[in-house]
DNA sequence: TGAATATATGAGCAATTACTCATATGGAAA
DNA sequence: TTTCCATATGAGTAATTGCTCATATATTCA
């Protein structure tokens, strides 16, 4: 919605300034969401999981996680286009592993927030 | 798992046993995924970031985000059942706050993640 | 070259979701 | 009480999504 010419009145301005002073662009709010989303699938997560000491074959990831070779396939498709897993190649087969560390540090501590 | 009589072959054992190790049970993955799920959408990092440094009220958090006062009872609702926020109430209004640290420190890791 | 293996991808479908709209609840003031 | 005000919630809807199925691409081996 347009802002309007006149404000809309607030009920609590001291809280609304400091929260103001916190805010995300919306730009900004956007692309965290798409990072949070890569990670908002068990399937993802699990992916993310096996590939957080190793790096491993598309193949050999179906295997482990009782998946057909399409879904996984699809699904790192996504995690490469959200830049969290990076992918060689060796022969006929393609390793993937992930991208960063800042990954397996938002997985473990998600991991350590569960436990509470 | 229930493990097959006829095991699925792996192409790279070693790799599989290095992920195995590290593999979360499905229970738990589907648990991770629900907390990312709540931080996967814009309008809820906004309302995250809005409460990371002070409480707010429903009409306020309104104000601030352009959003409907029913879309963001309906969010709030959805935070407090993943326990991501408490309220408290003080006559007709209900004050949210971010429920603990983690959650700000997640939001705080994926920030970070964005910069490179 | 052709067959086999490993991975990628488009289409389609069922399930989920983030809103809107209308209405309900509950506390405060008159 | 009755009337406001602040918040909550159920129903409905358009958009998104995670899979399957079929097929395409690419590499190795015979």
């Amino acid at each position: 919605m347009a802002a309007e010419p006149t404000e809309r009145e607030v009920t609590h301005p001291e809280l609304v300034q400091i929260a103001l002073a916190h805010m995300p662009t919306e730009e900004e709010a956007v692309q965290l969401a798409e990072t949070f989303k890569a990670l908002a699938d068990p399937t993802r997560l699990r992916l993310i999981a096996a590939l957080s000491h190793t790096e491993m074959c598309v193949d050999d990831l179906a295997t482990l996680l009782l998946l057909s070779q399409s879904a996984v396939s699809h699904q790192l498709r996504l995690l490469r286009n959200l830049r969290l897993v990076q992918y060689r190649k060796d022969g006929r087969h393609v390793f993937y592993r992930l991208d960063d560390d800042h990954v397996r540090a938002l997985f473990e501590l998600s991991r350590d927030h569960l436990q509470c």
